[in-house]
RNA sequence: GGUCCCUUCGUCUAAUGGUUAGGACGCCACCCUUUCAAGGUGGAAAUGCGGGUUCGAUUCCCGCAGGGACCA
């Protein structure tokens, strides 16, 4: 099939968008725009019991996010496909992107592989009570008809494989991989209930939909050759296949929820933003051309360099850590309005409400170089928003309750910072100044005098300049705060 | 249990029939510095095991082990 390459991604709505999915749907995607193709998405909604409209708007909602935008798919082209329609018409069997609708075109297909005697039904309706079902499997389509009408017309219909062949095709990361039919026997294309299986509807929808480039998680490789035996009964043209390793979790077994955040909307929450997220992805199981370049890609990079060629085999594990790096790095190269309008959601209302904009600024560019989330800045920055904000009891101990100087330290702070004017405090040289000028006058080293009052005023022994924290909280708060512990001694002995 | 897939620092990975086995996260140290970051410099850290083929294997082949997936 020559032409416009077209891959698809596939997920079944049976629950919200896992990491896994996303990194395929990425590289799907990535694929696509690299060879001017197009991305196309399926909602495999066939199990009915399982599936959710719910699930799939997740799942939307959380491509969107990452910016993974389908060129075909829900709410992108498409109607639901007429009763009967067939392959026939090719684009109109585009048209749905919800598996569920293509059912009818499921049945005429399977319904014509019975037809040329390469389907029959059979009674055993549990796959792998036998490979081969001899006795079935032989009968004509008379004796299949009394047989299913002896059973109500409830009969599983299976695919009639043929014995003692190998299916081999080329996968475009592993190269030649073979399975033989022995191995894998008769298999139930429509299940009795007249729905289709997956292996069936996904090599009907992939063919009718036109699709070239079949990337998916290696989960599936032993599918494969069963989709094959499909392909080659209704006489489709196969795509060609690219089985792209899985993502683990630590322990090395698949990725699941025990290993914590698996839900890909959950980093949206955690302050993860989408474009780190798709580096983080991107580099499990891919490498770009260049071994030494840093490992920060913008996806216009990721478009240039992202191909095959890079695709790696073995399975990779989660590296949270390595996300939450990336993220500070896609942070920092945020520029400042980029960065506030990101931040902003994570900002808490009350926040934004009560002080000025000029202020919420200041403070968020402070801790621009800090934030490995966006939803740390909460934390973070409680203290210049907050006048209860927690202390970290090890640094209260150090600095303050066990520190013998720590009375006359807030004394001398209080009195000279007292004598400084609203406009003074403005000023961070002024400040720095003063501040210097306890330390001196107090025979002690500049961190012994910054890092006490660091803690009285925010709670931790790690902020920003001390001066920037000063200026910021004003005099007013500053003082107050200094103040409370002018005699810590006195009050709290240790 | 059957079939298939995978195996280089803790993790993501690069490379080659001959290299000091490279980079990145994390870790450690140092520099910067009022702290924490950021940034910079340096360091520790890997070819699963056993056989072959070969002058030489981490690379090719075979077994094993471990892990994973699918089917049951």
């Amino acid at each position: 099939m020559v032409g416009t390459p077209r891959f698809r991604f596939a997920p079944s709505p049976t629950g919200y968008l896992h990491v896994g999915g996303a990194r395929t749907a990425l590289f799907n995607y990535l694929l696509a725009r690299k060879h001017g193709g197009r991305f196309v998405l399926r909602i495999e909604d066939t199990d009915e019991a399982r599936s959710t409209p719910e699930a799939t708007e997740q799942i939307l909602r959380a491509l969107s996010w990452l910016g993974i935008n389908w060129d075909e798919g829900p709410g992108v082209g498409g109607a639901p496909l007429e009763p009967g329609q067939v392959p026939s018409d090719p684009e109109g069997c585009k048209a749905s992107y919800f598996q569920s609708d293509r059912a009818p075109l499921h049945r005429e297909l399977a319904m014509r592989l019975w037809r040329e005697g390469k389907a029959f039904y059979s009674h055993t309706e549990r796959a792998g009570e036998l490979k081969f079902d001899e006795v079935h499997r032989n009968l004509t389509l008379e004796e299949q008809e009394k047989l299913l009408r002896e059973h109500g017309g409830r009969l599983p219909l299976k695919l009639k494989v043929p014995r003692d062949q190998v299916v081999e095709f080329e996968d475009r990361i592993r190269g030649r991989v073979r399975f033989n039919t022995e191995d894998i026997g008769d298999f139930i294309i429509l299940k009795s209930s007249g729905s289709p299986v997956y292996n069936f509807a996904c090599v009907v929808d992939d063919y009718t939909m036109g699709i070239t480039h079949v990337v998916r998680g290696d989960d599936h490789l032993a599918n494969t050759p069963k989709q094959l035996l499909v392909y080659q009964a209704l006489g489709f043209e196969p795509p060609q296949f690219c089985h792209v390793p899985m993502i683990l979790g630590p322990d090395g077994k698949r990725l699941s929820k025990r290993h914590g955040a698996t839900e890909v909307l959950h980093y949206r929450e955690m302050g993860i933003l989408p474009m780190a997220m798709v580096n983080f992805l991107a580099l499990i199981g891919w490498h770009g051309p260049d071994p030494d370049r840093e490992e920060y890609f913008s996806m216009t990079e990721l478009l240039a360099e992202f191909d095959w060629e890079g695709l790696g085999r073995s399975p990779g594990v989660f590296n949270l850590e390595k996300l939450l790096w990336l993220n500070g790095r896609h942070i920092r190269h945020l520029s400042d309005e980029e960065y506030l309008e990101k931040l902003m959601p994570y900002v808490p209302a009350g926040w934004r409400e009560r002080f000025e904009e000029a202020y919420l600024r200041e403070i968020a560019l402070l801790e621009k170089e800090r934030l490995r989330t966006l939803a740390e800045f909460e934390e973070k920055t409680r203290y210049f928003f907050e006048d209860k904000f927690p202390f970290d009891e090890r640094a209260l101990a150090k600095q303050i309750t066990e520190n013998e100087r720590a009375g006359e330290i807030f004394a001398a702070l209080h009195q000279a910072l007292g004598e400084l004017g609203e406009e003074e405090f403005q000023s961070e040289e002024r400040l720095e100044e003063v501040l210097r000028g306890v330390a001196e006058e107090l025979g002690l080293k500049f961190g012994k005098v910054a890092q006490p009052l660091r803690v009285a005023l925010t709670g931790g022994a790690a902020s920003p300049s001390i001066f920037s924290v000063v200026r910021l909280l004003g005099r007013e708060r500053v003082l107050g705060r200094v103040g409370k512990f002018i005699s810590p001694q006195g009050e709290n002995p240790r």
